[in-house]
DNA sequence: CTGAGTGTTCCATCTGACGGAACGGATAGT
DNA sequence: ACTATCCGTTCCGTCAGATGGAACACTCAG
């Protein structure tokens, strides 16, 4: 029989998932540790794991297995797949250089929001989360940005996926809320978050419209809430739509050639 | 019987990675496209490619299927793992400015260089490989360093598993000029790299020694052969080496807290 | 309207993934 | 030094389940 895990999924790739899981929930272990962690028994980690690391995707440290830099490989090319996102890199180091504070570039996938860029102003700290990160894009002022630009349909299905979970008490968790937010986001040109994923950071966000019609993706403007007052409703929204309608006419250029 | 592939390797898992590998290759497939690059029937393609697409790996895009940014996801994992390399990372970027060129931070990872971090001067044309790329130890600049940290052992070990391609007409491809280049590495506290990589790139490489005796990995300076030109020999060597020795001390020190 | 491409689903076969047990190697406790 | 107890590793018989092929659905072009 078919093995029914989800139906018509192989179990065998599964286990192997969960092992490279595994390796990250636990950041690295050992296979008597991934025996417990996944449910199977020790030859099975063990005969995965070796796959995995013939093909480079885990390293083994003594007893102790990591995930691998190969998965960096793949990674970066799924990053700069698209040509639009390259163009995009160089304009948000602009946005942090100007704005002084946390700039971003999200994109869309599997209905989530996935940071592609991320750059700091000169002498901000460097924290937060990595590159690859992903979000629910009605969290984040970017990802608000790339629903205002998503058809109905599409936002609900979003939403049936995934649902509105709250990250603090100002995230928006009722659909018609968001809706009438989108809806402000398009009138106003630019989507705002004040806490709504972070207590302490407000940010702001503006879409980025590929040529054919299309959202590429979001930038953002982020900064805690005391760096961001007073330059929240003129200064960072007026920088933030420049460079991003920069980014949408080099985009459309370098389509055309 | 264990399926005789490589010798206790699960033959799913191979297939799914040679799937992903195809998935790069082609830069997005089709069922039918990987079946025939695979050699694998159309119904196993789907399989692994519906059980992967689950789990986000996998992006389908109409009829065609690409690497996810699930994989980004890992990969930053992967690299930050390692507390010396974000403490490295900011590192990177006051290299290039102080000199002005491309500068690299490259770890040894399956024996191979990895490119953890690239930074560029201000106006600098952003090109070149990618993050997580891999290239061989014997070809850059920042590799030769790392090697000429490893014992002898070490080595010989490396340059057994991969051997030593030549690239360019200038590449070392013989295991006794390694051996002498490495000592003059070792005297001298930098490496040289002159088109031995790519044609017309020169670079200059020093290792970054972690506190526990192993090397972390290597950095590199690298440019034109016509802007390094008169710089190459004082000038960018001192700047390299002042910050590798600045990453040394900061790894020694975060690491006694 | 039809034919040649797709992706997708279903099913019987027999491969090969699996768990358990036995082995080897290292480390700690006495 | 010896032994007990952890590991990882190897081996092997069994049956779950991965596989390929055929049938189905769908789209596009002629």
């Amino acid at each position: 029989m078919a093995g029914n895990n989800g139906g018509g999924a192989v179990k065998s790739d599964e286990t192997l998932l969960a092992i490279v899981d595994g390796l990250v929930a636990l950041d690295g272990a050992t296979i008597t540790e991934l025996k417990e962690h996944v449910g199977v028994s020790k030859s099975t980690v063990h005969r995965h794991l070796t796959t995995l690391e013939r093909h480079q995707y885990v390293v083994k440290e003594g007893d102790t297995y990591h995930v691998g830099l190969r998965f960096l490989d793949l990674g970066g090319y799924a990053r700069d797949r698209k040509a639009a996102h390259k163009i995009v890199e160089p304009k948000v180091g602009e946005l942090a250089e100007e704005t002084g504070q946390i700039c971003q570039f999200i994109v869309e996938e599997h209905s989530l929001g996935v940071f592609l860029y991320r750059e700091w102003a000169g002498d901000t700290v460097r924290t937060g989360a990595r590159v690859g990160t992903r979000s629910h894009l009605h969290q984040t002022a970017a990802g608000k940005a790339i629903l205002s630009q998503l058809p109905p349909a599409r936002v609900d299905e979003i939403v049936d996926r995934w649902g509105l979970p709250g990250e603090t008490e100002h995230t928006i968790t009722e659909r018609d809320e968001l809706a009438a937010e989108l809806e402000t986001i398009r009138d106003r040109g630019y989507s705002v978050d004040k806490d709504e994923h972070t207590e302490g950071l407000w940010a702001v966000g503006a879409p980025v419209n590929g040529p054919d019609g299309g959202v590429l993706g979001g930038l953002s403007v982020a900064g805690p809430t005391h760096r961001m007052k007073g330059k929240f409703e003129e200064e960072i929204p007026g920088i933030l739509l420049r460079i991003a309608n920069e980014c949408q006419l080099d985009v459309a250029y370098s389509r055309r050639l």
